[in-house]
DNA sequence: TTGTAAGCGTTATCAA
DNA sequence: TTGATAACGCTTACAA
């Protein structure tokens, strides 16, 4: 291995350039970009000459070189506001796999409501950037401001899980009222009959989705819906924790609580350790999302699986054809929603009621 | 604002350049980019009326354009492999938010060393994005080939918990076998003679120094190590119920076990419930990094809480300290080990014991 | 203190 | 099928 003589020179290697790869194989910078972007009209010939020369000079392209003259910046900007870790990882994997593969690479931008205008911010980052489209992760994909301006940038977007449909062009999705309502399927098919439920944050759209399945389940197997039974969660383990007691202190208890995510179902884990409730054979419970933490929990956590890596690959590849169909014409992209499907796991958490 | 007539057009705004900004204020470019850049030597008055200017005509400069004519690009890359989503999600934060403060933009890459080679991939990243600098998470920050490249490219990069301090110019890490040490002390003091260890995975830098410290503390208290009570494990779930099970299968039991990371501890924690050992009571559980699972488990987890946020903060200070003096002058860095203090979060696993 | 002109490494235009 | 040559929007000499 060659030592540097010493660590502090700016730049130890030079880059070759298109100039470079031009005269290796004798042609013109033209003939190169054509081979760079692929374009036809190269005879073979002369692309495997190119070719070689970009190999032996270990050549590639400037992108903000190709920024500059060109339209594209090979740039997604993917903008979060504070989900959790475990859901921003898994859209960063599967964005990042489908943007690698296209040649493009991703700009992570948070975006800070207490600070400024998210709207402002979001487009002075597009601004200075220039990249080529962005991916919208909830909340901010919740954001009407937001997705106006880019509207009217004329900036192609994607939102992942945006609360309705018909306010974006791009979007995929999962049936979160269809997940709910399977799992609460399940729970009757077990034989509960009386079965909690924890509403998740009321500002968050796909948590009434998942309170609707709930009431559309019991109602379709002409189950009596109980208010007793149903408590207003906020999506933490804390608020679990004071849902399922406020649940479990009535006098007809139930036999399964059903969370709305995994955070709250962990709550009421908690409490039913804590009152001496064994999981499931006093109790069955049920959470939604399978985090990290449905497989830390004793017993393990029956839940909703949602492939939000598969998801948020979806997306990238949606914006990447917008973004390819654009530049080929100004086809006016149909607006596209594509819709995943969701799973339910199941581990220890739930059972046939014991009575 | 204009509204865009049809929604089709690539482009439906024009941004303003430099050019515009120059003429606006009736100055030359350069003196815009003076001001742009925060140089010297611009009459107040001046500097006065371009800012009026860029305001006036929502002013952004072009990275690209800043990026290809000088030679910062202005863009920091995050490398990552896999570790756990709340490690990477704090160290986008406190990485984010110092590069915003600064005008930079985070560049986030994956390395799948399945795929291919990684130091070819980053190589090519560089090459391509000419990032001004890049940051490195464990365990890409154990790659020697990886840290050789980016030496004798010549690109500055700071690594997070780097297995080796002198291995790098620059750093930011904690002492893990300081924290291990402490916590242990912490069990001593509570009255519990019978530690049990569950130890990390034996490729994580890391996971030895935890385990000296465990050692250290107990030679020091003059308690004899008993090789049976401490197990291998790999920072998993599993491995955690494997390694307790082991544990507690002996005779004389431990009053209390340390494991490495929290989802072992979380995997002993379902051990003990499994067999009716109460927590704290019969059996104290200690974990390490303070996890969103600590404080979802019940009980609650007594751990050690990394600063993560606050040391990839630091990170990208130094690094973007780095990046700025090289560019004044070749500056030769010295090297810089950052060290960041850890903290014992109490919750309620652990306790004096019982006899 | 300010301005002029020459690139930076690509893509796009238009001619050959 | 190819190739000159002009942008692209900025920074960096170098003048003034």
């Amino acid at each position: 291995m060659v030592k540097s003589p010493r660590a502090k020179g700016p730049r130890t290697v030079t880059r070759a350039t298109i100039n470079d790869v031009a005269r290796e194989a004798n042609v013109a910078i033209k003939t190169v970009s054509r081979v760079l972007n692929n374009e036809a009209n190269v005879r073979p010939a002369t692309r495997e000459r190119v070719l070689h020369a970009i190999k032996a000079l270990n050549y590639s392209p400037n992108l903000a070189a190709r920024g500059l003259a060109g339209s594209k910046s090979f740039l997604i900007g993917l903008l979060y506001d504070n989900p959790s870790p475990h859901y921003m990882n898994g859209v960063q994997i599967g964005a990042l796999a489908r943007c690698r593969a296209e040649g493009f690479h991703l700009l992570v931008e948070v975006c800070t409501p207490e600070t400024k205008n998210v709207t402002q911010q979001i487009l002075t980052m597009i601004a200075q950037t220039r990249v080529d489209g962005v991916i919208l992760t909830p909340p901010v994909s919740d954001n009407e401001a937001v997705l106006e301006a880019l509207r009217r940038d004329g900036m192609p977007y994607v939102a992942i899980a945006p609360p309705k449909l018909s306010d974006v062009p791009l979007c995929v999705h999962m049936d979160d009222l269809r997940a709910a309502y399977d799992m609460t399927t399940y729970l009757l098919k077990l034989g509960h009959r009386r079965i909690g439920f924890i509403k998740g944050h009321p500002q968050h759209g796909a948590a009434s989705l998942r309170y609707n399945g709930y009431r559309e389940a019991l109602s379709d197997h002409g189950i009596k819906f109980e208010r007793t039974l149903v408590k207003q969660g906020y999506f933490s383990f804390e608020s679990g924790v004071d849902c399922a007691n406020a649940i479990l202190q009535g006098s007809a208890l139930p036999t399964a609580i059903f969370a709305a995510n995994d955070d709250m179902a962990a709550g009421a884990m908690a409490v039913a350790h804590q009152r001496g409730l064994s999981i499931p054979g006093d109790l069955s419970i049920a959470g939604f999302d399978d985090t990290p933490v449905a497989s830390l929990t004793w017993p393990g956590l029956t839940t909703i699986r949602q492939p939000i890596v598969e998801m948020a690959a979806g997306a990238a590849d949606l914006l990447l054809a917008t973004i390819k169909e654009r530049h080929h014409a100004g086809t006016p992209a149909v607006a596209l929603a594509r819709r995943f499907q969701h799973e339910i796991v199941l581990r220890a958490s739930t059972a046939v009621p014991r009575t």
